[in-house]
DNA sequence: GTAAGTAAGTTACCAATCTGAACTTAATTT
DNA sequence: AAATTAAGTTCAGATTGGTAACTTACTTAC
């Protein structure tokens, strides 16, 4: 819903950030490690407990073997969970979130809270 | 960092999920609306206060203007920003949070507490 | 009075990303 | 001997996203 106004615009001269300028920067290093389409998804999994490569994909509506093993090695990379190969045959690999991982859940829970609320 | 370990693979068979189901969608929902490349960004503008185009443009390393359309209208459509025209020449346009845009700051500000100490 | 400037976009095209299906490996069960 | 299994890899095709140029309609500068 756009709205058309028929007043004179107030030039935003007086603008004085109420957020400074070091959040934008945890806002984007954040979004560095979790921002993709799928890291959400494959968090809200590990945070039930580990899981197997081939239960997260079943678990994950739509998501490609590809895409999992990218944003696996991804999130791996950046320190958020751990993988554990087992020399099963065949292979057998967990995923596990470290506590960095873990941290991660209150910002979750904030969005469960906005969504009840909104949507 | 991958660990290979040499002992037997418990079975995940006492698996008790934590979060229950309607978090699930409750994720999925809310990334519906700020799950893109660029809706954090603009919202992180956004808190500031109202923005134009132009400002949010200059502020945003790195988008395109179609980019920011893009997301501006998809904002609007999820009710989370107001767009207003006015008939200024050239016209001028403004974009200020709706209330339930406002309340996305709890979850930016949990991005920020993870990012401060993990990052 | 001609030319440049301005804000907020479009449009057309090109590049990066993602998906789906098939394939791989090596031992185990049928 | 063939099928099965877990965890991927590979490749073609589709989808998404980005870049550059263009647009509109009025204002100001030369």
């Amino acid at each position: 819903m756009s709205t058309l106004e028929n007043e004179k615009v107030a030039p935003l001269s007086n603008y004085v950030p109420k957020i400074p300028k070091e959040i934008e920067c945890s806002i984007e290093r954040t979004l560095e490690v979790i921002g993709g389409k799928w890291a959400f998804l494959v968090l809200r999994e590990l945070f039930c407990g580990t899981r197997r490569f081939g239960e997260l994909q079943r678990q994950i509506a739509g998501i490609s073997p590809k895409s999992l093993t990218d944003i696996l090695r991804h999130l791996e990379e950046h320190g958020v969970l751990e993988r554990t190969a087992f020399p099963t045959v065949p292979v057998t690999v967990e995923y596990t979130l470290t506590p960095k991982g873990q941290d991660l859940h209150q910002i979750i829970k904030e969005m469960k809270l906005w969504s009840a609320k909104w949507t």
